[in-house]
DNA sequence: GACCAGGTCATCA
DNA sequence: TGATGACATGGT
């Protein structure tokens, strides 16, 4: 099935800026599993999966989606394609270290994930690095989620999805209720190390009911937050992913280490501030740059990373 | 083998 | 309130 959005959308940014950490490319199209769904997507007239000079303001997508075929809507919520990117970026294009991070990667997306699976995700997250949260999450899916066989059938084909040799197998990312009897000992021998014993305690709120996020969805920004940092291991950085990434609060603006490097060199080295403790800083960014600071947050995040990458290559 | 990684918590001034 | 070290483990 295909859908048209009026904007450039990058599957390749969104996808790769660190918001998810599931998403492959295979064979012609990009796949990840959210609300019990797989997803096969890719921008028509990007076979490649990678990121390409566009003029046009435009995006098409391809999709399917598995067990439940063309579902729309997921799509439609999932991708955020309610977004009005041209006014979001508009607002949040406040000098010229923004301007170069949006002009560099341009339809850079947030996405809608689900959050019982971004708070856990962003538990694993603590004092961690990128490729090891990804494997982290793949090995604790593939333990307690559901598994979803897929063969490449004569639509996909159709569709020009190059044939899988073998069913294609992934997994579901668990729900609490399917983690009810997950003990302590049994997530550190994952490699979860000091953090099992945070996600064991956020699996036991969640299903004792103390936690429910849609009335988190439906709260304002600050209580939601209180609310989330409730939990053990949730302090402010992780409470922000999870609202941000999940629960529509695109004013959230998470401070890491690599925001917290960004901003010093970019907005306060200037600037005579000798308070740069991550509240400052994220308290700073949000009144900044206003109620979408969440995109200016992984605009910025994906930015300093993408540098970090550049100055290795240079060196090694 | 030291150092670092999308942080958070407990402790102490 | 604000600074400091501990917390586990894996990659470079």
């Amino acid at each position: 099935m295909r859908i048209e959005v009026p904007y450039i959308y990058n599957l390749e940014h969104t996808f790769r800026c660190g918001q998810a950490f599931r998403w492959k490319y295979e064979k012609g199209f990009w796949n990840g599993i959210t609300n019990g769904e797989l997803i096969f997507i890719r921008e028509v007239g990007n076979s490649k999966g990678i990121s390409k000079g566009n003029s046009n303001e435009k995006t098409e997508f391809e999709f399917f989606t598995y067990p439940k075929k063309d579902n729309l809507s997921l799509i439609c919520s999932y991708f955020r394609l309610e977004d009005n990117m041209p006014l979001i970026l508009k607002s949040i294009t406040k000098d010229k270290t923004m301007r170069n991070a949006i002009e560099k990667y341009k339809g850079l997306h947030l996405l809608r994930q689900e959050p019982f699976e971004s708070l856990i995700t962003y538990l694993f997250s603590a004092q961690s690095s990128i490729p090891i949260i990804s494997r982290n999450v793949e090995v604790f899916s593939q333990k307690y989620g559901k598994r979803i066989e897929y063969k490449t059938d004569k639509k996909m084909e159709n569709m020009g999805l190059e044939k899988y040799s073998d069913p294609m197998i992934r997994y579901s990312f668990p729900n609490a209720e399917d983690l009810k009897c997950v003990t302590e000992n049994e997530l550190r021998r994952l490699g979860l190390g000091f953090r099992a014993k945070w996600v064991k305690n956020a699996i036991d709120f969640v299903n004792s009911g103390k936690l429910d996020f849609e009335e988190l969805r439906d709260m304002e920004y600050g209580k939601a937050r209180n609310k989330l940092m409730e939990v053990k291991g949730v302090g402010p950085k992780i409470a922000d992913c999870v609202l941000l990434f999940s629960l529509d609060k695109l004013e959230a603006f998470p401070v890491d280490r690599w925001i917290k490097r960004i901003l010093e060199e970019e907005y306060f080295r200037k600037r005579k501030v000798t308070d740069k403790s991550e509240k400052r800083l994220a308290d700073f960014a949000r009144e900044y740059f206003g109620k979408y600071a969440g995109y200016a947050q992984e605009y910025l995040f994906y930015y300093r990373r993408r540098l970090e990458d550049g100055k290795k290559l240079k060196v090694g």
